[in-house]
DNA sequence: CTCATGACCAGATGATCATTCTAGTCATGA
DNA sequence: TCATGACTAGAATGATCATCTGGTCATGAG
C-alpha cells in the first residue's frame, strides 16, 4: 500500500511538473500562478505545497526533472556502448539533448533573451552549477582508468570543462546562427575540443572503456538520483 | 595647424574618455550622466557631441578604446616576439590584460550582476561581438602559414575559439572563484585548450610564426584602428 | 567664419500612493 | 490522514505627478 501511495504521490507530481512545464514554455516563467498549475493538474492549490515547499523549488524541479531524464538517456547510452562514457561523446550528447529540450533552452535562454530574474535563481542556480557537468565522480572514475590525459590536475578538468561546455552552450544563441551549421554540426566542435583538450592523444582500447563504464554509471546514476530528489522530494524546500 | 587641431581634438576625447571610465568605475554605466562627464574634463555638455553622436556612442568608445589599448599592447608583443602570435599566447594575454582592467571587468560582469541593461547594448555589442577575438584575417594568416590545425573549416576555428573564449571570459566569475587558482593558472587552462584544439599538435617551427608576424600585426593594427575610430570618430553615431 | 557653450525642451526616469494580484497558510471537512 | 480553497500579508502593477537628463540649437567668443 506504501509503494501504492508512493506511485500516486509521483504521478500525481508529474501531472503537476507537466503543467508547470507547459505554462512555463506558454508564457515564460514569471507568469505561472501555482493556482493555475493546480487546476491544469485537477488539484487544489495547497496541494502543490504538499509537494515542494515554495514557488521557487516548483520551477527548479520542472528543471531537475528534465536534467534527470536526460541523465537517463547518458546512462543508458553508456550501458550499451561504455565508450559513450568519454567526455566528448557525453558532452556532446548533453549538449544535443538540451537544445532540443524546449524546457532547458527556455531557462538557459532566459537571462540573455527574456529578463526573468526568477528563473534565473531558482532553475539556474541548481540546474548548471557546474558539478553536474563535470561531476567529479564521474571524472575520477575517468582518470582512474587512463581515460584523462595524463598528468592533469582534476580540479584543471573540472574547471575547463565546465568553461568549455558553458561557453558552447549558452554563446550558442548569441553567435550568429547561421542555419546551415546545424545543431549537430555544433556538438560535434564541441566535442572536438573536449577530446582534443582533456582526453588522451591516442584513442583509448575498448576495454579501458568497458572498466570504467560501471563507474561512470553509478556516478551519473547518483546525479540522476539528486536530480530527482529536487525534482520529486516531498515539500521541505 | 590641421595637425595641431587634430591632436587637440584626440587630447580633448581623451579627457572626456577618462571622466567617462572614472565615472563608470565608480557608480555604474546606469548614473553616468552627460553633464558631469563634460564638467569634470572641463568642458561644456554641447562639446560632448561634438564628439560623440549619443549617450551610448560614448559609452561604447570608453570599451573600445580600452580594447585598441589591448590590441596594441599585442601587436607589441608579436612584434617583440612572433610565437605570441599564437592563438593560445594571443588569447591567454588577452584574457589577463581584459581582467584586469576594471573598465573592462565592468562591462563585462554587467549583465551578471549588475542589471545595467545600458551598459550591455552599446559596450557589449561593439566589443566582444565575436569578430574582434576570432578575427577572421587573423586565423586567415595563421592558416596560411600552416599555423591551424590542418583540414580544419576556418568558420569552425572561427566558431570553436569564439565559444571557447566567452565561456572561460564569462564563467570565470560563476565559478567558485578559489582564490588558489590565480588568474594566471586561469589563463593557463584557457591557453591550454585553444592550443589542443586549434593548433598543429607539433608546435610549428619559429621561422613560420616570423613568417605570418607581419600579416597577424596587420590584422589587429586594421582591428584596432577600428575601435580607435568608434573610440575618437567625431559624432555622426 | 569656426567652434564651444549652456539655456531650453521633450521625453525618460523616479517617487508616491492606490489598487490588484498571488504565494503561502491553515481551519475545515471528506 | 490528507486535500482543499477561503483568507491574509505583502509583492507586483498602475496611475499621477514631480524631477531629471539626453540632445538641440541660437548665441556669442575668438
Amino acid at each position: 500500500m506504501a509503494r501504492t501511495q508512493r506511485t500516486d504521490l509521483t504521478q500525481r507530481a508529474d501531472a503537476l511538473l507537466d503543467a508547470a512545464a507547459e505554462l512555463l514554455l506558454a508564457t515564460g516563467s514569471r507568469r505561472i500562478r501555482i493556482e493555475e498549475v493546480a487546476a491544469r493538474a485537477g488539484v487544489g492549490k495547497g496541494t502543490v505545497y504538499l509537494h515542494w515547499g515554495s514557488r521557487d523549488h516548483l520551477l527548479l524541479a520542472v528543471g531537475a526533472r528534465e536534467a534527470a531524464a536526460m541523465l537517463d538517456l547518458v546512462v543508458a547510452a553508456v550501458r550499451e556502448d561504455p565508450a559513450e562514457a568519454a567526455p566528448h561523446r557525453y558532452l556532446r550528447r548533453h549538449f544535443l539533448e538540451a537544445m532540443r529540450r524546449p524546457v532547458l533552452t527556455t531557462i538557459f535562454s532566459a537571462d540573455v533573451s527574456e529578463l526573468d530574474a526568477f528563473a534565473r535563481h531558482p532553475a539556474r542556480a541548481g540546474l548548471r552549477a557546474s558539478k553536474p557537468i563535470g561531476s567529479r565522480a564521474y571524472l575520477s572514475a575517468l582518470a582512474d582508468h587512463g581515460l584523462l590525459r595524463a598528468h592533469t590536475d582534476l580540479a584543471d578538468v573540472e574547471y575547463g570543462i565546465q568553461a568549455v561546455a558553458y561557453g558552447f552552450f549558452t554563446s550558442d544563441p548569441l553567435q550568429a546562427t547561421d542555419p546551415s551549421r546545424s545543431l549537430e554540426h555544433r556538438a560535434d566542435r564541441l566535442a572536438d575540443v573536449i577530446r582534443r583538450s582533456f582526453e588522451p592523444s591516442e584513442t583509448p582500447a575498448p576495454d579501458r572503456y568497458a572498466a570504467a563504464a560501471p563507474h561512470v554509471i553509478e556516478a551519473f546514476t547518483g546525479v540522476a538520483g539528486e536530480y530527482r530528489r529536487v525534482a520529486y522530494g516531498t515539500a521541505a524546500d
